[in-house]
RNA sequence: GGAGUUGGCCAGGCAAUCGUCGCUUAUCGGGCAUUCGUGUGUUGAUAAGGGGAGGAAAGUCCGGGCUCCAUAGGGCAGGGUGCCAGGUAAUGCCUGGGCGGCGAGAGCCGACGACAAGUGCAGCAGAGAGCAGACCGCCUGUUGGUUAUUCGUAACCAAUCGGUAAGGGUGAAAGGGUGCGGUAAGAGCGCACCGCGCAGCUGGCAACAGUUUGUGGCAAGGUAAACUCCACCCGGAGCAAGACCAAAUAGGAUCCCGUAUGGCGUGGCCCACGUUGGGAUCGGGUGUGUUGCUUGAGCCAGUGAGUGAUUGCUGGCCUAGAUGAAUGAUUGCCCAAGACAGAACCCGGCUUAUCGGCCAACUCCGACU
RNA sequence: GCGGACGUCGUAUAGUGGUAAUACCUUAGCCUUCCAAGCUAAAGCUGCGAGUUCGAUUCUCGCCGUCCGCU
């Protein structure tokens, strides 16, 4: 297995999952994002995404907005700690272009990693 | 060459790196089940191979398949469709035809049955709006007045009893059109032509068309996306349907109602059919399990039938199946510079969004031969 | 994914084919020393696009938006 990988392990897959983060989470605020993230006790960080069709309409763009995260968190997985991290998406998150989101992306990853350290 | 009409097709491409979801094969390791054992099944990791969104996947507006309720049966209510014929699993779709409208043409558009069955509706304006109606006007008569007079009356004015649908005016709409005759003035009152209805005949499966036929006699005004009538169609719910596994809408406790001409069984009511209690609360326990899930009214090619939609036969192909939900990111090159936009049970249509490009047939205009 | 309901002044609601109504709000005037209350007046609406009709908020069709229910 590569080094970057994301398999379902690094998901947050039920209800449950997301309900232990949003109980007691350390959050990471931007205009268009939330990052939620609370410390787990497994040996990599996980990844849950929520995007509702009331903020972006078109499930063409909340797919695209998926995926860029998704790849944004693979690519940046090394330097997280072992946290949850739920991502929300805010209004107005499908008027960004891919470079803006990742560029967003990492400042986030990076505030979040410094708060959990 | 320009302008246009119709039908069909495509939906950026290539390469590198990293990554994602099924499938197949191989290797490795562990657990479980089974076996005396080899082994087999299941599961995990790695590698390789091959596959992985649309023409609209969308809206959910119709029609079906499928599943459960009864094998969905009868009636009422309710809803839908609405020129004719055909196609189809079926349709409100498609094809061909008819009729009407638009266009110079190729072509395009049309909820296009019935108001000479019944009931209703039409504000304001206007005299009158429904087996109509006299405001102005036109005309006969009567009465009165004035003038003229051949003393019989005549003309004009006013009032009034009537006649009249030609003209004016109102309105979205005022009960055929033109001409001649006719009349006090008029009028389908009569006649001619045109238009219209009914019947016959001819052509056509039919819608409908034609008619040098007969007849009516000018009505039967408009409106059915008003009720309604006529013809045809429709049982209800939806994959969150439903099925399987485990104790699993279970089993248990308490209370209330009912005890059969009753209750329940899925979505209006009655019948019929099936079944035999129903409801509330408490307590306990528990899945984001497996399946349904992709081979289908499927696609492609050839050929036969048909004007066509479509369909018969033969051969070939397998082409997403996720379940917090998969096609992406970065870089480079090329060009016509990339729009609208993401499957969730599956099909057939319709509607809506959409950058551009290609092909075929046809129409009109111009030039040349 | 499936099913259902609703769009009328800024807000909450009426309106069964003929000039779109009521209350609160807003604005102006009167009253008051001033404010509030009260009185008077004014302004401001049928989600969008087609169709039927002489005429559409109303009837029909298509879009757009909002809300609700079903694991």
């Amino acid at each position: 297995m590569g080094e970057n990988h994301f398999s379902r392990e690094l998901r947050l897959l039920t209800p449950t999952h997301f309900e232990y983060v949003f109980s007691n989470a350390i959050p990471s605020v931007s205009p268009q994002l939330t990052l939620l993230a609370r410390k787990n006790d497994k040996l990599a960080p996980r990844l849950g995404i929520t995007i509702s069709k009331k903020r972006v309409k078109r499930a063409h763009d909340r797919n695209r907005l998926k995926r860029i995260i998704r790849e944004s968190f693979r690519l940046q997985r090394q330097v997280l700690p072992n946290v949850d991290i739920v991502v929300v998406g805010k209004s107005g998150l499908d008027k960004l272009s891919n470079q803006e989101l990742f560029s967003l992306l990492n400042k986030l990853w990076k505030k979040l990693s410094q708060r959990c350290a």
